[in-house]
DNA sequence: CAGCCGTGGGG
DNA sequence: TCCCCAAGGCT
């Protein structure tokens, strides 16, 4: 079998040693990160919170580090313990939530720590358990369990299929390869210091081992690896083909009052949950008149104010943007007046602000925080 | 179980 | 500019 430990002679590297290469290269090159206790203070005894790491973990689902790193700081600021957050309103919680994507995580995180909350505030400690809960799948239980609890859980995530495809040469196309590379992972996975391990995995894969030009010649796992070993790393690993994205259009309606601008709540549950909206159009991927303004939901003296072109996960949106100033009128269910000042706090997909943004440029920004007076 | 679900940064 | 694809889970 292609493995880099058995396939050497005695005296080059073992599976054990693979572990302890990485971790050796882990505390040398340690990453600070809002969420992380570093290895030195876990060392001395110290542990993650885990709320801190439950947290954090649904926020990096895939989803980038440092997209991450603002969102966390703020959600600690305003919900610093499960208890907090599990006594918060869902509709807070996606107002928070607006920009970071995939607004499903924000309404299963507040399921989630309702359920831990009710259960006394303790999140559980074992994979099993953790995988019972709403938005914790195999990745993220076992990513709790290790950093959290020190479990040594096999964490596999989109960087650890890439290191491992690389290390063992693994040409069978993801995500089928996962089947292969799972048992060999948890041969890897250290009984002391799982977390660490788990950590520094997707580390490496994050810095060195990266999906395009990976910096072999810094690996701590150069000795190890089979497809550097065989020349090819950066063909590794190998994927199912993408397929197209369709193009969708429609238009979007800026309706604005006495300061305020139209606006709706898009149902709980399918693309967009729960968030907020300016009243649009259906998304149709053909040409039938739903773009222009005879489209809107009223007649008005629109006026087309541009357009603007988002990629979603699976199509391309392009919304032409109108818009008219009307006198206030009482609104239909579901709709409400969300005055301008206040739009940055709103549960506005960032879809949507760049919609509002073409008919209102700027009104969506932050407005700067006040500056400290000095005497 | 394959399709659905956002967004932003890097090469 | 365009393409890649992220610390995946749900149904």
């Amino acid at each position: 079998m292609a493995s880099p430990a058995t396939s050497r002679k005695s005296g080059e590297p073992s599976r054990g040693d693979i572990a302890q290469h990485l971790l050796r290269w882990y505390d040398a090159n340690h990453r600070e990160l809002p969420w992380r206790v570093p290895p030195r203070q876990l060392a001395a005894g110290a542990r993650p919170n885990p709320y801190h790491v439950w947290l954090s973990e649904i926020m990096l689902q895939q989803t980038t580090v440092e997209a991450v790193k603002p969102y966390f700081r703020k959600f600690l600021e305003q919900w610093p313990d499960v208890e907090s957050l599990a006594d918060a309103e869902t509709d807070d919680v996606m107002k928070a939530w607006a920009g970071l994507g995939y607004y499903s995580r924000a309404r299963n995180l507040k399921a989630c720590a309702d359920l831990v909350a009710a259960g006394g505030g303790s999140f559980p400690d074992t994979e099993k358990a953790l995988l019972s809960l709403p938005g914790i799948g195999p990745y993220t239980a076992a990513a709790i369990a290790s950093i959290a609890f020190g479990r040594p859980a096999a964490v596999m995530d989109g960087n650890v299929e890439r290191v491992m495809a690389r290390l063992y040469a693994i040409a069978t196309p993801l995500p089928d390869a996962k089947a292969e590379i799972r048992p060999l992972l948890e041969t890897l996975v250290p009984s002391e210091r799982p977390g660490d391990f788990a950590q520094a995995m997707m580390d490496l894969g994050a810095t060195i081992c990266t999906p395009r030009r990976p910096r072999c010649m810094l690996c701590p796992l150069r000795e190890d690896c089979l497809a550097l070993t065989r020349g090819d790393p950066e063909l590794l690993p190998v994927r199912a083909p993408k397929l197209e994205k369709p193009l969708r259009r429609g238009a979007a309606f800026v309706v604005l009052s006495d300061g305020a601008i139209l606006l709706r709540k898009r149902p709980d549950k399918g693309l967009l949950g729960g968030m907020s909206e300016v009243p649009t159009t259906g998304w149709t991927a053909r040409n039938d008149g739903q773009t222009s303004a005879d489209a809107a939901p009223f007649a008005a003296n629109w006026k087309k104010t541009g357009s603007i072109s988002h990629v979603f996960t699976h199509f391309t949106l392009e919304l032409t943007v109108f818009r008219t100033e009307i006198q206030r009128f009482s609104v239909p269910e579901g709709h409400f007046w969300a005055p301008l000042t206040g739009l940055h706090g709103e549960a506005l997909p960032t879809v949507m602000k760049k919609a509002i943004e073409a008919a209102i440029p700027g009104a969506t920004r932050k407005p700067p925080s006040p500056r400290k007076r000095v005497s």
